[in-house]
RNA sequence: AGACCCAUGGUGUAAUUGGCAACACUCCAGAUUUUGGUUCUGUCAUUCAAGGUUCGAGUCCUUGUGGGUCUACCA
């Protein structure tokens, strides 16, 4: 077998190739995304999962999912499912079954008489109080428990009563007896096992006593044989103990590497802040378009590709990094402008008469829907009507331009309407108050769109939608939910003081009657307005339309 | 303040591990365009500071400065 190893593209994958030149584990990769399952995954989350699935694949190795479920009180069923969804719709498929820490409470319990039987642990009976008491400082030592020396023979009975339910919660733990004046306070004799009275989601009132994460999360990575175990920045420190207690436990040694998490402008990634937003009714719930879950992306129609790209390009570093909101977008635009069906919408309608083609007529025309892809010009299919009322954009129209260049609708302007024909505006009604009512024009008849005999040019091109066969649409407007692309970075202001007073705007607009057949999830470019998603609210005979992401708009008139 | 981590255009990430600092996004300008979209071309802009090693330093060393993390029976 002649393996070749991949070229490394960050620093992980150095340590990687490193340790498969080496002959490491035998040249096996095995990584894992560990999520606790008691709240939805974000854009936070996404990276953590692309960096560890692809660098599974990449290396040919495996990636587990594996619930962190070592805490009763805040873990729930029901957020597996949704943890798996979003994972299956970004594109990964873990190895195997989805993993549980809580499979392994057996073998954990286990590990600690092992580390009671080496002299390594022991039962304090000091309360939560008095075991930060003796934690010492971050510059000053601290002092050892009055329990930590307790008999080996005595700390097994006790940790074995403890697991057998004769103690209260609170009342006693079990701590690793490391050194009470190390300069990482993680390994101040840290407290490995709790007592907690409470039905677990999946082992119900089989335990009662719950190892924390440091006894639970390095150990659950040793026994599946992760063989990098990735992480955030936050839990550098945690890797001291993570090593210690391998070497104390002599089991399989998972390397724990740190990289920085990704921090994108306007997006906030804390789960207390996210819940506060959905139950102070800010937001419609946990997957509104503006939230920055997954379910969220998912429901303003972001493709999953445009979020994997994102994450791939943003790199992996151990810097502290703050991405930009336009970077995330223009991942969006670009796989949208590839995969995007074509269709009009009005989202601002104002009402378009061509004095003089006949009242009754109705004309179908054909229009480009599929996008231009490089080598194969836009696919043409699709009936359009047209017809003497049409609906336009109301900002498609100025009675005086001020500026030379505008090649939209005025009095005298010569504009082609997409698919369809050249007209000439004659003028428009308006009402007391100077709001344009209608817009008069007429058309030419030779200029119709695939055979234009006219001989007349039009700079400008717009939307348009037939007035009688246009369907009512609902379109949401999302903008960023927050005024500051930072909103929690100010120590002096709470994070919802930069709330966004006009983060969503609902518009009655007009589609053409080929949008109704729109299924939810679909997304569609609304010529020259944006990316649209359909939005599960819809009913059929009104669609419902989520804003995913404008186009660019070089006009700036 | 102790330990640990980090520092490259506006943002993010590269630089064959000591050999001409580049790519993407953003901004701006132009070409193309029946979407003021896309595409294409071009412009502006970068190594935290000081010292040292070296023919040569973004890269190595020292000191400093700035930022981050850590004192939950959360993960």
């Amino acid at each position: 077998m002649t393996e070749r190893i991949p070229e490394a593209d960050n620093f992980i994958e150095e340590f990687i190739v490193e340790d498969l030149k080496n002959g490491k584990h035998g040249g096996r990769v095995h990584t894992r995304f560990p999520p606790e399952p008691n709240g939805y995954l974000h854009i936070g989350h996404a990276k953590a999962i692309v960096i560890n699935f692809e660098i599974g694949k990449k290396y040919g190795g495996k990636t587990n999912l594996r619930m962190d479920d070592t805490n009763p009180s805040t873990e729930e069923t029901h957020f597996v499912t949704n943890i798996e969804n979003d994972l299956r719709w970004l594109g990964y498929e873990w190895e195997g079954e989805t993993l549980y820490a809580s499979d392994y409470f057996g073998e954990l319990y286990e590990f600690a008489l092992r580390l009671i039987d080496k002299g390594l642990a022991y039962v304090d009976d000091s309360t939560v109080e008095e075991i930060a008491q003796q934690k010492g400082d971050i510059d000053r030592p601290g002092t050892n428990s009055p329990f930590r020396d307790r008999s080996i023979t005595e700390n097994r009975d006790l940790f074995e009563r403890m697991k057998a339910g004769e103690f209260p919660d609170g009342s006693k733990v079990l701590r690793a007896k490391i050194d009470m004046a190390h300069p990482n306070l993680l390994l101040r004799d840290p407290v490995l096992y709790r007592i907690k009275h409470e039905a677990h989601h999946r082992t119900g009132d089989a335990w009662c006593i719950y190892p924390l994460y440091d006894f639970a999360h390095g150990q659950s990575d040793s026994i599946e044989g992760i063989t990098h175990s990735l992480c955030s920045l936050e839990f550098r420190h945690h890797r001291d103990l993570y090593n210690w207690l391998i070497e104390a436990l002599e089991i399989f040694p998972s390397r724990q590497i740190e990289f920085a998490r990704m921090n994108v402008d306007y997006l906030i990634t804390s789960k207390r802040k996210l819940k506060k937003l959905v139950e102070e009714g800010i937001v419609a719930g946990w997957d509104d378009p503006r939230m920055g879950t997954l379910a969220g992306m998912r429901r303003k129609g972001y493709p999953p590709l445009a979020l994997r790209n994102f994450c791939l390009r943003t790199g992996v570093t151990k810097r502290d990094n703050q991405q930009e909101y336009d970077l995330l977008e223009h991942n969006v635009r670009e796989v949208l402008n590839d995969t995007a069906d074509r269709y009009m919408a009005v989202l601002d309608p104002v009402k378009l008469v061509l004095t003089n083609y006949p009242a009754d007529q109705v004309e179908m025309l054909t229009a480009e829907r599929q996008p231009e892809t490089e080598g194969s010009p836009a696919l043409t299919e699709e009936a359009l009507p047209f017809g003497k009322e049409l609906w336009v954009e109301r900002e498609d129209y100025q009675k005086e331009p001020q500026n030379r260049k505008y090649f939209r609708l005025a009095p005298g302007k010569d504009v082609r309407l997409k698919s369809a024909y050249i007209i000439h505006v004659s003028g428009h009604e308006e009402d007391a108050d100077g709001v344009v009512t209608q817009i008069n024009a007429t058309y030419y008849p030779e200029s119709r769109s695939g055979n234009d005999t006219s001989g007349v040019s039009a700079k400008g091109t717009i939307h348009w939608v037939a007035v009688r066969e246009a369907i009512d649409l609902e379109v949401r407007e999302y903008d960023k939910l927050f005024t500051d692309p930072t909103p929690m970075d100010h120590e002096d202001r709470d994070f919802l003081e930069f709330i966004n007073p006009s983060s969503l705007q609902i518009l009655a607009a007009k589609g053409e009657p080929a949008l109704a057949k729109a299924q939810p999830g679909d997304t569609f470019q609304f010529l020259r307005k944006g990316y649209y998603t359909a939005d599960p609210d819809g009913t059929p005979g009104k669609p419902v339309f989520n804003l995913t992401v404008g186009l660019k708009s070089g006009w700036k008139g």
